[in-house]
DNA sequence: GCGAAGTA
DNA sequence: TACTTCGC
């Protein structure tokens, strides 16, 4: 390659990577609080140059931040610029950690900006031979670009960038390089506070230095201009001067450093992934590890082998093609390769299996022969430390192969230890305790290309993946030890994993054609709809387009605008039910959102997950939220539809699995409501629930102070609202959006409810103040969450973090029990030897496919196991329903 | 509030 | 990616 010099303006791009997330609101922060997007975006820019690799030089220039020649020339200069916000100022140091790490040459010089080093090299390099490029967002560097010197400006965010050639200066400004500083001169910049002449915009400054080439130009034929305008130039002659000046790079810095210093080697991976770790940037770290791959692949670079720790240990590659009992350990780490994240029906590649003494590979195809294996495989006594092992469990169940002694999950281990940890991969959490272990994304690639690659390269995957889990076992065992968690993992999760594997690969049984002929049904009524609404509207459009329907409504129609969104007018719900009156339009609106959203989501979204089997086998993630609940994918069955008529006739599609047997529902009454009358010590509402009165009236009655028969239903629906979010720890905004109240009036409600319920703002002091103390709050079974927002100076992050530290031990406690009453239900299930099975679980809800001969016996165990999961001091109190479908059971 | 999913 | 909507 040529020389090539890369220049980048370091202050610029590190501001324009803050501001550009800046504004969306919650900035990123990591673990520790820090916030990060501004080294975020930076990151990405360099890890994206570095990647490219064109060039040979590369050099980062910073601003020093104190004064320049140009203050000591004009007071004025950059006078009035807002103070760099704190949250930007503490991601400071990390910039030159990183470009440390990185090994890119990087400084900055007193008395001058990065402009002008960037000036200075960029023609010094020329001189060179050199070409160069100069990243930036700064658009007074278009003055340096030259036949060897491009200029990259920065378009919106830092991602697009635009390469600017004397050509192009030409078409769009019609100036050369040298007149930039002239066209500043003349128009100013507000952003530095060079003032120009005051009148003089970019469209005459560029028309008069069309025709006089630059600003002595126009002063040798200052006759010529007319009026005012002449008037002005008179007056402020010295300014303009004063102003190019100011506006004019400086190309002659004294700098030590000649262009040579900044020839790029390569960066040094494990201080970088270090830094990149403690920042949580962990597509970095993939980015790197893949990196490393490709060079140790090639051998270019040998220095890189071994890059951490554990590594030594893998050199030896052993894929075995025969398994004899010898081989097989007593105990071990078991990977099982499953390409797929959806483990249902699917392809399993093969298996790794690591301890001190025993290191191999067994593909699938040979060890589904093997007897000696799923012997082993099936064999309780045999212990295998893994990482998700329902997937493997459930993946190999497909298969008819038995897979027992589970003694160990890495995820869910992980998980325990800090909820946000949510990965489903063990590359990150390997990485972080120094292990090296390859990103799933690159082995298997995804999306259109996704391909199993070679068996060595699976291989050396799965073994590394079980080395790493081996070896993590007792750490993350000592630390949930430690933690007071162990008994969490242990005792709950460990068993829940099986209880859901079971669920999972029970699946629910849907009845196509009932499906279909809502489908048929709903089809015709959306058409109807759509003519409708296109014929009210007086044209066709695409309803389904927000932007579309924005224009229609609030432009074609004039309708007025209740809110807007980040681009622009919005269409929700609750905006067009306010607007129910002012047209035709809305009603019939409303009614084609909710069909599409249920023909879509729900009708034709199932049907396409409907396996041959008849049913849905939904997964379920365990290590998903960050307070401690379960989630479903393909399909999310936690939210098939209940308050609408119209989608609560989905649940008719799902049915037992034979016509003699019933779906059976058991769900909690008020569990949230109960958790936190127990975890705040609440008299007034423990006295409630013991005496089975209706909670919302009782909220009602303290709140509003009036007699239990004086509670119309609006109050009783305002109490309910408040309790709720309680629940779910919304902000004074959300409950003034959720009851279409001013939020003065829902601050109001709020306090009204801490005065009726004096325990709670007792426990939400003692629970922030535990929550800033320790950096994480916890459920009544120790699951812990962090909670790094809560030490935030921002106070939009602060409040984020009051709100999850008084939510997340409500909710979590509430999942706890769930969780619990669940595994109890499932031993009594099978010590009985019945034959009805848990199928679901939503939230605070169970449901059941029962034989008919074992409906008695079911409801009493599954509400009592329910009921006494724990004990609290309120009751827990569970209601329950039989039905011939899901909607039925009601 | 969170999490999943569909559409543009 | 942004917006919308479903559940708890």
């Amino acid at each position: 390659m040529d020389k090539k010099l890369i220049l980048i303006d370091g202050n610029s791009l590190f501001f324009r990577a803050y501001f550009a997330t800046a504004y969306s609101g919650n900035l990123m922060h990591n673990k520790a609080g820090l916030h990060t997007n501004a080294l975020y975006g930076f990151s990405a820019m360099l890890m994206k140059i570095l990647d490219e690799h064109q060039f040979t030089h590369l050099f980062v220039a910073f601003d020093t931040g104190k004064k320049t020649f140009r203050h000591d020339q004009f007071e004025h200069y950059k006078a009035g610029r807002k103070a760099t916000p704190p949250e930007l100022l503490e991601q400071f140091p990390y910039v030159f950690r990183i470009l440390n790490a990185a090994r890119v040459a990087h400084f900055s010089l007193s008395g001058y900006e990065a402009d002008d080093l960037i000036g200075t090299y960029a023609k010094r390099a020329e001189e060179q031979g050199f070409e160069v490029q100069i990243l930036t967002s700064d658009r007074d560097m278009l003055q340096l670009i030259s036949d060897k010197v491009t200029v990259r400006l920065t378009k919106k965010g830092l991602s697009e960038l635009e390469d600017n050639t004397p050509a192009m200066l030409q078409e769009k400004y019609q100036l050369t390089a040298s007149q930039i500083p002239d066209l500043k001169g003349l128009m100013g910049d507000t952003s530095d506070n060079i003032i120009g002449i005051p009148g003089v915009g970019e469209k005459t400054a560029v028309k008069l230095l069309g025709q006089y080439g630059s600003i002595e130009g126009i002063y040798e034929h200052i006759d010529e201009l007319k009026g005012k305008q002449k008037e002005r130039f008179v007056e402020y002659e010295d300014l303009a001067f004063k102003s190019r000046k100011l506006a004019t790079i400086e190309t002659n810095v004294p700098v030590e450093a000649s262009v040579e210093d900044m020839k790029y080697d390569d960066v040094d991976a494990v201080a970088l992934t270090e830094i990149f770790q403690e920042l949580d940037f962990q597509s970095f770290i993939k980015k790197l590890n893949l990196r490393q791959s490709v060079l140790e692949q090639n051998g270019t670079d040998e220095s890189m082998g071994g890059l951490l720790e554990g590594l030594e240990e893998s050199n030896e590659l052993l894929v075995v093609d025969k398994i004899t009992a010898d081989m097989l350990p007593d105990n071990c780490a078991l990977t099982v390769e499953i390409p797929t994240s959806n483990y249902h029906q699917a392809h399993v590649e093969g298996f790794a299996v690591v301890n001190e003494t025993t290191r191999f590979y067994v593909p699938f195809m040979i060890a589904k022969k093997s007897e000696a294996f799923l012997a082993w495989l099936a064999d309780e006594s045999k212990q295998k430390a893994m990482f998700d092992y329902k997937k493997a469990t459930v993946g190999l169940e497909w298969h008819d192969i038995a897979l027992n002694g589970a003694s160990f999950d890495l995820m869910l281990a992980g998980y325990i230890l800090d909820s946000t940890y949510t990965q489903d991969e063990i590359a990150p959490l390997a990485a972080s305790k120094g292990y090296d272990v390859a990103f799933v994304e690159n082995i298997y690639g995804k999306g259109a290309k996704f391909a199993v690659p070679e068996t060595p390269v699976v291989a050396q995957y799965a073994i590394d993946a079980a080395h790493a889990v081996w070896y993590l076992k007792a750490d993350l065992e000592n630390e949930l030890k430690a933690n007071g968690q162990y008994e969490l993992y242990q005792d709950l999760e460990m068993p829940l994993a099986h209880v859901l594997g079971d669920m999972e690969f029970a699946g629910i049984h849907v009845n196509r054609k009932t499906l279909d002929n809502m489908s048929d049904d709903m089809e015709a009524r959306i058409g109807k709809l759509e003519a409708n609404i296109h014929e009210l509207a007086g044209t066709d459009f695409n309803i389904g387009s927000p932007k579309q329907l924005g224009v229609i409504l609030f432009e074609k129609l004039g309708l007025p605008v209740i809110k807007k969104t980040k681009t622009g007018y919005s269409t929700a719900a609750d905006v067009l039910e306010q607007l129910r009156t002012a047209h035709p339009i809305i009603e019939d609106l409303l009614m084609y959102r909710q069909l599409t959203k249920l023909k879509s989501t729900y009708i034709d979204g199932l049907r396409n997950v409907i396996f041959d089997d008849g049913k849905i086998h939904t997964i379920y993630k365990q290590a998903q939220t960050s307070t401690g609940r379960i989630s479903s994918i393909e399909p999310n069955l936690q939210n098939i539809p209940i308050r609408l008529e119209e989608g609560k006739l989905i649940r008719k599609a799902f049915e037992p699995s034979d016509k003699e047997r019933w779906i059976f529902a058991a769900d909690y009454s008020q569990i949230e409501l109960r958790v936190l009358a127990h975890i705040a010590k609440i008299p007034a509402l423990i006295d409630a629930f013991k005496h089975g009165r209706d909670i919302h009236t009782e909220t009602a009655v303290r709140v509003f102070e009036v007699e239990p028969d004086e509670v119309t239903s609006n109050m009783r629906r305002q109490a309910k609202a408040v309790n709720f979010g309680i629940i779910y720890g919304i902000s004074d905004f959300g409950l003034s959006q959720q009851l279409g109240i001013p939020v003065a009036q829902a601050k109001q409600f709020i306090e009204k409810y801490f005065q009726s319920f004096p325990e709670i703002k007792a426990y939400m002091k003692e629970t922030i103040g535990y929550a800033r103390e320790h950096g994480y709050v916890k459920t009544l079974f120790d699951r812990k969450r962090y909670i790094p927002e809560i030490r935030s100076k921002n106070y939009n992050e602060r409040s984020f973090g009051e709100r999850a530290a008084l939510n997340a031990p409500i909710q979590g406690s509430a999942a706890d029990i769930i969780k619990f009453a669940m595994i109890e239900i499932e031993r009594a299930i099978e010590a009985e030897e019945l034959q009805s099975k848990l199928l679901l679980q939503v939230h605070d809800e169970l449901i059941f496919d029962v034989v008919d001969s074992e409906k008695d016996r079911i409801a009493e165990l599954v509400s009592e196991k329910m009921e006494a999961a724990v004990t609290l001091d309120v009751p827990l109190k569970v209601d329950y329903a039989f039905g011939r479908t899901w909607y039925d059971a009601k």
